[in-house]
RNA sequence: CGGGGUGUGGCGAAGUUUGGUAUCGCGCUUGGUUCGGGACCAAGAGGCCAUGGGUUCAAGUCCCGUCACUCCGACCA
């Protein structure tokens, strides 16, 4: 009664302290513990079904661009990391080694994969000789390890799940295609699974994929203003091939390089979640992947009959939405805010005096709204109420995106804007490497992407005053 | 990897300044009463105070090291 608007109390607000605040919804959600291990994490089984559902429906949307699922070592010998120079400068300082089998000294070591172009490439040279091999669409789902120095659960850990896929086409124009088409598969993913508004466009030169030709990325903004990676594609050109000498013959006879492609989304995305649409109550799930899309709340149990009317409408449920029955001797009370901390989308009521006029209580995890439910047409209701949250959900997440979207023409501005709000800034850029590390040096921003959907604030490069190339967005980042 | 902070039953803390054998709240167990926004009563269980050394008759407390977590930078999905 004292903060109508604050129910949970164990979950320090988010303006008070962000960081705190996600930590706290990470570990009062049950999504992760810290473990034994510096920098890794247990993912807890509501984390675990919440990434196992992210996974069926990206894993859904792959099969139905025609990928195929692998699995591959976890281990990639010195020799084979070391083919290609710029991709092993890229990840040699934060890889893992494997020295010893047993007690007896490797006489290579192994590293533990950091990301899997390597592997890929060497099965690809066995495996493509013709142009009737190709394209090659390859994915597989599994854990990686770098070796962070500062570490986060979701957003930042030594090991990762994440998904790697690698294709191989027979000509550029194809690989630039692939590469553009899971960029948008995790756009849609964002937007409608996850009611996450992301930003598509590609990465500068400074901020592409080590051993990349170019770098595709959809990017995020967080509650706090701060930008998240939440995916990304790489095209690779035939630069790996050459490294690997996988080659193939094609339709003129001739002996050709394919041209290669990887993209990736990884468990940080459930960190996007978080830090997208939860509040000061914790977490709050789009409809799509959430665990538990209903939970029923009975209430006064030990009056005749609400258990039973409880189960009936469970199992009922059951057979169109993942529902939950809490039947635990907690208080009503209890129930609701623990389910609001676990952020399920729809909490359903139903007591005595419901089951008296054949209805439930129907309460919106995102603004708590309730209504009241004729138990006849259920199914209906819920239905539209999942659809309505997750709208409102990415409607919230996109006006907030704009509201802290902001335009500068210049350095002062810039500096001023970096300074003062947090968010994206949109600003023109002249194309050179030593302005982007200036506005890094003065203004603490990188380039998170130059969107694909353009504008033209000025003629000039916000830093340098030299002709403009492209429109960027800015900001500070995971 | 540089700078700061923190480590005491499962969780959150007090106790450290000024050494004297560990306290509180929540949670947990059992029984009972409750039940429409984190219920109440009663009785219990649970800690060699992160870790390794040192000082001392005596260390949660003082000294040195290590580890983990965390915040701010640098690096990165």
């Amino acid at each position: 009664m004292a903060d109508q608007n604050k129910l949970v109390k164990e979950i320090t607000s988010m303006d008070e302290d962000f960081a705190k605040w996600y930590t706290d919804v990470v570990k009062k959600a049950e999504l992760a513990s810290y473990s034994g291990v510096r920098g890794c994490m247990v993912i807890r089984p509501y984390g675990t079904a919440l990434w196992e559902n992210i996974r069926n429906d990206l894993d859904s949307r792959f099969k139905a661009t025609g990928h195929e699922n692998v699995m591959m070592p976890m281990f990639i010998p010195e020799s084979l990391l070391q083919k290609e120079k710029d991709h092993v400068e890229g990840f040699a300082p934060e890889v893992a080694w494997v020295t010893h089998g047993g007690e007896e000294k490797l006489q290579e070591r192994l590293c533990v994969r950091p990301t899997s172009e390597t592997l890929f490439c060497d099965h690809y040279s066995e495996v493509i000789h013709s142009y009737k091999d190709l394209p090659k669409l390859y994915n597989q789902w599994c854990s990686v390890v770098r070796w962070e120095k500062t570490t986060r659960p979701f957003l930042r850990t030594m090991e990762f799940f994440w998904q790697e896929g690698h294709t191989m086409h027979e000509t550029a124009e194809e690989a630039i295609e692939e590469t553009e088409r899971m960029l948008n598969v995790y756009a849609d993913f964002c937007e409608q699974s996850l009611a996450i508004p992301v930003v598509k466009g590609k990465k500068t030169d400074k901020e592409k994929f080590a051993g990349a030709e170019s770098t595709y990325t959809i990017e995020a903004l967080m509650h706090d203003g701060k930008a998240l990676q939440s995916g990304t594609s790489h095209y690779f050109g035939d630069g790996f091939s050459h490294a690997f000498n996988i080659t193939f013959t094609g339709r003129e006879n001739t002996i050709q390089y394919p041209h290669q492609t990887s993209w990736g989304m990884s468990s940080r995305i459930i960190g996007a979640i978080i830090m997208t649409h939860g509040d000061d109550n914790g977490l709050v799930l789009p409809p799509a992947v959430a665990p538990v899309q209903v939970v029923i709340v009975p209430i006064a149990t030990h009056k005749p009959g609400v258990t039973e009317k409880a189960q009936e409408l469970c199992e009922r449920l059951q057979k169109g939405f993942r529902v939950k029955l809490d039947l635990s001797d907690n208080s009503a009370g209890w129930k609701f805010a623990e389910y609001e901390m676990k952020g399920v989308p729809l909490r359903l009521e139903i007591g005595p005096k419901d089951i008296e006029k054949n209805q439930c209580v129907l309460v919106r995890r995102d603004n708590r709204e309730k209504s009241f439910v004729s138990l006849d047409s259920l199914e209906e209701e819920i239905t539209a109420h999942l659809k309505a949250l997750h709208d409102a959900l990415y409607q919230k997440a996109l006006d907030r995106r704009e509201e802290m979207t902001y335009t500068v023409s210049n350095l002062d501005e810039m500096i001023e804007n970096a300074t003062n709000r947090p968010g994206f800034i949109k600003a023109m850029w002249c194309g050179e490497l030593a302005c982007e590390e200036k506005l890094k040096e003065v203004a603490g921003v990188t380039s998170r992407c130059i969107p694909f959907e353009q504008e033209a604030i000025t003629d000039t490069c916000v830093c340098c005053g030299k002709p403009a190339k492209h429109m960027l967005y800015w900001g500070k980042a995971y």
